[in-house]
DNA sequence: CACGGAATATGAACGATGTCAATATGTGCG
DNA sequence: CGCACATATTGACATCGTTCATATTCCGTG
């Protein structure tokens, strides 16, 4: 039995409870001993599985990319097929997956792209998000859908305006539907 | 004489202390009793001017938000004049001076562009620096420089693509040279 | 099966923090 | 001079991250 003393998996079992409390009140405002109360387990509990605070909200913000990933991939995996139809919508999808998963988690899109996650190492540039949207942008360019020499920097220009877009939204300096309009001006300006 | 008792000008002493506090250690890692300390003050004597920390960096937070719009103003200064090349210089130059202050000033940005203060007023919408990239854009359009349709919705796809790419340099996401990519990526898709 | 070491949890404690209430001290006006 | 108001202080409280010594449980080895 898990009673009292041994919890047996509280490295998981904290984590997820962190990733709670982040989702609901944002990466600031989380205590640890909280965390650990709603466990039923000891203030210093956690150090035996976790160099200090930081490094449960690292955990926290690798399910977070863990899950903006599986949105992307889901895209992907709604849109199959070698069309150039196709092609045009896991583009457009993966945009506005990235841009739905900030809107709908905002805290743990803070988290994620935040300064704590970003000291740890966690970079999105060798996981899976940012292959995701070179792959379809190289996709785009083999099909010959993109605009004669728009190819170069425009993984740059499209990460940068989804990140950025997904931002000034969840801070509300911009309307939910300025996702749209990134969607549209980059169909209009960079494809054909 | 402003000797121990009666400061004088608490409030803006608080906020000159903070803002270097901010710049040097970053919003969290703040505390409102080591800026007390520092001015040689009680820890609650902040509590006569503001209502919270919060607060206070609210206040910080209004300063980043006026060294921006005046490093964008200097860019327009810095290239008057009624002809197509000023106005081309004075629109990259804007995307440049955005992703400079971030670069110079991380902390500054991240506080100006986060929740504190975007859940005070404190709208960059209302105020200089996206008025200034609308002006920018509009300059440009009237010119006939811009591409034919792209100058809609344009001015969310150049201030999101500058934040997001501004926000990935600083937290190692991005290269420093992303900044420069932005500018050539805008020239060749929007402009002719 | 016994036992001892490794893993895991506890408890109490420390220093620091944001914040508040009651109090003291200045400042300027009548 | 004296009084009211703004301003600062003192002291306290609750909370937090973190550490240390200790206690408990687990598991592999003999």
């Amino acid at each position: 039995m898990s009673r009292s003393y041994h919890h047996g998996a509280l490295a998981e079992a904290m984590v997820e409870q962190a990733l709670n409390a982040v989702r609901e009140h944002g990466a600031d405002h989380v205590s640890l001993r909280a965390i650990a109360q709603a466990l039923d387990v000891s203030p210093s509990a956690a150090y035996n599985h976790f160099a200090d605070k930081d490094a449960v909200l690292v955990a926290v913000g690798r399910c977070g990319l863990a899950a903006l990933d599986e949105r992307m991939a889901r895209v992907l995996a709604a849109h199959p097929g070698d069309s150039d139809e196709a092609a045009r919508a896991r583009f457009a999808g993966l945009g506005r997956a990235y841009i739905a998963f900030a809107v709908e988690e905002p805290n743990l899109f803070r988290l994620v792209f935040g300064p704590i996650c970003a000291e740890a190492d966690m970079g999105p540039e060798s996981s899976g998000p940012y292959v995701k949207l070179v792959d379809a942008l190289d996709d785009l360019d083999t099909r010959g859908l993109l605009v004669a020499g728009a190819r170069d920097g425009l993984d740059v220009i499209v990460w940068g305006a989804s990140h950025g877009i997904a931002s000034l939204i969840i801070e509300g300096y911009l309307p939910r539907e300025a996702g749209d309009a990134l969607i549209a001006s980059m169909d209009r300006l960079a494809l054909r």
